[in-house]
DNA sequence: CTTCGTTCCTGGAAGC
DNA sequence: TGCTTCCAGGAACGAA
């Protein structure tokens, strides 16, 4: 499940296979990924153009032409961005192909096929998705101040929160867990029952937990791989996702395995208060 | 406004 | 061993 720093790390992978590259041919095997425009018109707008940059915003890349052609693409579940020499054999999952100077291939893979494509011209259309997303994690606008305003009034728990992208952008299943077990909360508390100081330590664990995620170059739990084909290290550093049963690196007791916010949910009784 | 359930999809694990 | 069932979850959507 590629969030934040999933996303980061193809973004920088995949950069200098493709800047500067122009569009010879594109091959569409599954249709239904691509959202807009009609599919049948998304080869012919792309065919001819030259990147220029390549962006993220929350877990959205966005493959700018030119100022009035963007590509957005949004990986979901099982979405995989990965460039190749393009006379190397076609990976497995491989669901659009762009062909690109410089025999170079950008390959679009994905296993579950939940991955998004939207070529937007001349802002012809709005995507609410990533319009409105939350403050980025670690930037100045993510602070303390700003999460008491978002969790107020708010019953639910806390998780749901952070996994809602236009409260925070980026974060998914793996990280939310991680923050909340780095700050010592537990993932079912009420948001609006957090104390000053616990949403402040929030705000310190979800940086923290991104940071070291970019660091470790992703977390592959199980399909994850950057723009080069190469998986993360992060999944040797985590604190409790995919721990259930397991000892908690802190205090030794055993993890709880539950269901929060309708996500299977991993936690320390004794940590996480 | 919030919150919760449903839907999309496939591979792999679990269960019988 | 081989079949069936269940589970993983990001985000859009509808309902309460």
């Amino acid at each position: 499940m590629p969030e934040l720093p999933e996303i980061e790390q193809v973004r920088k992978t995949l950069k200098p296979h493709i800047v500067n590259k122009m569009v010879k041919h594109v091959d569409i095997r599954l249709p239904r990924m691509i959202k807009h425009p009609a599919p049948e018109n998304f080869a012919d707008i792309l065919v001819g153009q030259s990147v220029r940059e390549l962006k993220r915003r929350g877990k959205y890349l966005i493959i700018e032409f030119n100022t009035n052609l963007r590509l957005v693409i949004h990986l979901r579940m099982t979405g995989a961005l990965v460039a190749a020499d393009s006379d190397a054999a076609e990976p497995p999952y491989a669901k659009v192909r762009f062909d690109l100077t410089g025999d170079k291939t950008l390959w679009f893979c994905d296993i579950r096929t939940f991955g998004t494509m939207h070529l937007i011209v001349n802002d012809d259309i709005s995507l609410p998705g990533l319009e409105k997303l939350g403050p980025e994690p670690g930037s100045s606008e993510f602070s303390a101040e700003y999460l008491e305003k978002i969790v107020k009034n708010r019953t639910g728990a806390i998780k749901g929160v952070l996994l809602n992208q236009e409260a925070v952008a980026g974060l998914g299943n793996i990280y939310v867990d991680e923050a909340l077990a780095q700050a010592g909360i537990l993932p079912q508390k009420p948001a609006r029952s957090l104390s000053r100081k616990e949403l402040k330590e929030l705000v310190a664990s979800v940086n923290k937990v991104i940071r070291q995620g970019i660091k470790n170059r992703g977390t592959t739990f199980r399909n994850y791989v950057d723009g080069n084909g190469t998986q993360g290290t992060n999944q040797h550093h985590l604190l409790v996702y995919g721990r259930k049963g397991q000892p908690c690196k802190k205090c030794g007791r055993e993890l709880i395995g539950t269901k929060v916010a309708g996500r299977g949910t991993t936690y320390c009784a004794n940590c996480q208060r």
